[in-house]
DNA sequence: CTTCATTAGGTAACCGGTTACACATTCAAT
DNA sequence: ATTGAATGTGTAACCGGTTACCTAATGAAG
């Protein structure tokens, strides 16, 4: 790998103008950048980013922490931010932390020593403390950590109480729901929308929830426990879309028909619920558009540009097709 | 953010004690090592791993350039990466292609510049000589860019003959191919062990075979359009999951019954064929042991160690689930 | 009492860039 | 002819670490 030193010596220049005409600053001759230009074409020379970022305290690389790059929500969040990175300028380096909270400190660490110049977490353990102690601009996305800090969430009770009052428009008696991961707030926000809206029903009774972990494994259990218990549910809330596809599993096995027996509304937008038999309704989470706006946000507030709104709620949609 | 001079300061010894206290190596004194460790924690001092690259020229960073994170089988490849990557005190770096050679060779240049220790790339369009040109490690992954570069890619044709062959075995007259994108190694591989298979049988045609190209849509169109030329198909061998589970849509559309009028083969052994119904069956890559064998031959090349074996070419599984 | 190996720790060069500052030249305006 | 602004380029400090090299003290062996 050649160095400045070797273009300037190519050159016959000092470093100062090779850096000059590398960053297009200060005044070079016209001659003098010519040399320099064909010196580094010759030498196929590509500055050294490790040097740059050592002295500009600015590495124009960003963390981003998920609790696991499998879940398509993670998969398509990374896309946009990594997409959105690019086009700025940035690298992204990606971390899995599982949600543990081990794990992500861990890779704060890392990060915080290899000078990113920012992070976009997805967290449920992570505090405001150790926010403020990273020194550099973190976004928090899907989930709040606290108040104050620069967030992107989506209307989860909302999308809760449109899926259920959904439900119950399409004429479902009994509307069950399988809750989110217990402790993570949007969870409690999906529960909350549902409790709403069934609370008042002269049906309604708690055994109604049933408690899922986001992923298909405990929704299956969950499922089966549920309709089990209460095989007149004609109508399932699930939390996010993993669990609605658990249950549809469920149902299938059972020989329960859908949409005709048994309706299922699930939550988030990822992309395979185009791709099941029967496609699944849900409450649409503007995935990319998340992502985007985070590492937008995330550019302004490392670029130290007043940052106008550094919290986000964006709206949710239904989308209807034919599991209810 | 204190530096390692602040650290010396307070604890009244030089840099360069402090950072044999880092590093553990060279001579240091009881009494002077808990000074500094003292000074370290109360400092809450990190070393700054940009400044400490420069020097080592090693990044403890690699890239990772795949077409799409988006598409499942990249998702888990990269997970594996990062877990392995993690665990050997690694950084990754994602970076998606979207098969487009200006964009990846974009990716090359950066990565380059960033000093990343070395790279796991799944490309076509890639060359030998781009490859050396970036004077580090380079595996290659999923597709073969040139022999005699670090390689890691499975039994293809042995797949696709074991598919091909188990439709058979199955009771499948007419046995059709949906073809991956054309220009992919791994594409035309497949399509080998399909022909090789069925090239013999008196009623082959080269009509049953279809073009898609690796996802949804394409295979979408492909399948309407030979099911109308061949409706007597009983078998289709997809080259990969995508574009089978494209296939079972369109039988659904039809009203053709899986398996009983039709069985389907996919490949790749996505964590997706578990979730459908009915569940695919596939030839299954070990898709996370490739990403664990390209990240663990990376490291033994960026590390110089001799390294015994650049090219593995790793065994499929048929798992048999309710598509045939 | 030497002598030399071992231990301890400081000084400064180096990694590859950026940039403040100094110095020289050119040229237009007075 | 004088002056000052604009232009062009080099020198060297700096970013925050690592490490080669040097000096000094200690202690065991001869």
């Amino acid at each position: 790998m050649s160095s400045i030193k070797d273009v300037a010596k190519m050159a016959g220049v000092s470093v100062a103008t090779v850096s000059r005409v590398l960053n297009d600053k200060g005044y070079v001759g016209r001659d003098t950048r010519e040399k320099v230009e064909k010196a580094i074409s010759e030498l196929n020379y590509k500055p050294n980013e490790v040097a740059r970022s050592l002295f500009k305290k600015q590495s124009s690389t960003i963390g981003l922490i998920v609790p696991d790059i499998m879940n398509p929500f993670f998969t398509e969040l990374a896309r946009a931010v990594e997409d959105t990175a690019s086009n700025l300028g940035y690298n992204v380096i990606l971390c899995n932390s599982d949600g543990n909270s081990k794990k992500e400190q861990g890779y704060l660490d890392v990060l915080q020593q290899n000078y990113v110049n920012g992070i976009i977490i997805s967290s449920n353990t992570l505090t405001a403390e150790q926010v403020k102690a990273m020194n550099m601009p973190v976004v928090s996305i899907d989930r709040e950590i606290s108040r104050g800090l620069p967030t992107i969430v989506v209307e989860n009770k909302n999308g809760a109480v449109a899926a259920t009052q959904f439900l119950k428009k399409k004429g479902c008696k009994r509307i069950a729901h399988i809750r989110g991961t217990h402790g993570v707030v949007n969870a409690e926000e999906r529960f909350e929308g549902y409790k709403e809206v069934v609370a008042a029903e002269e049906w309604y009774s708690d055994s109604y929830i049933v408690d899922g972990d986001y992923d298909m494994q405990t929704s299956v259990e969950a499922t089966l426990d549920l309709l089990k218990r209460h095989p007149e549910v004609d109508g399932i809330f699930a939390a996010n879309d993993i669990m609605a596809i658990g249950a549809i599993k469920v149902a299938h096995q059972l020989g329960i028909k859908i949409p005709e027996q048994l309706s299922i509304v699930g939550f988030d937008g990822i992309a395979l619920t185009n791709v099941l038999t029967p496609e699944l309704t849900t409450i649409a989470q503007p995935i990319y558009e998340l992502g985007e706006t985070a590492m937008n946000m995330l550019v302004g507030l490392m670029g130290q540009q007043p940052v106008h709104e550094t919290y986000y709620k964006l709206e949710v949609t239904l989308i209807e097709k034919n599991s209810t």
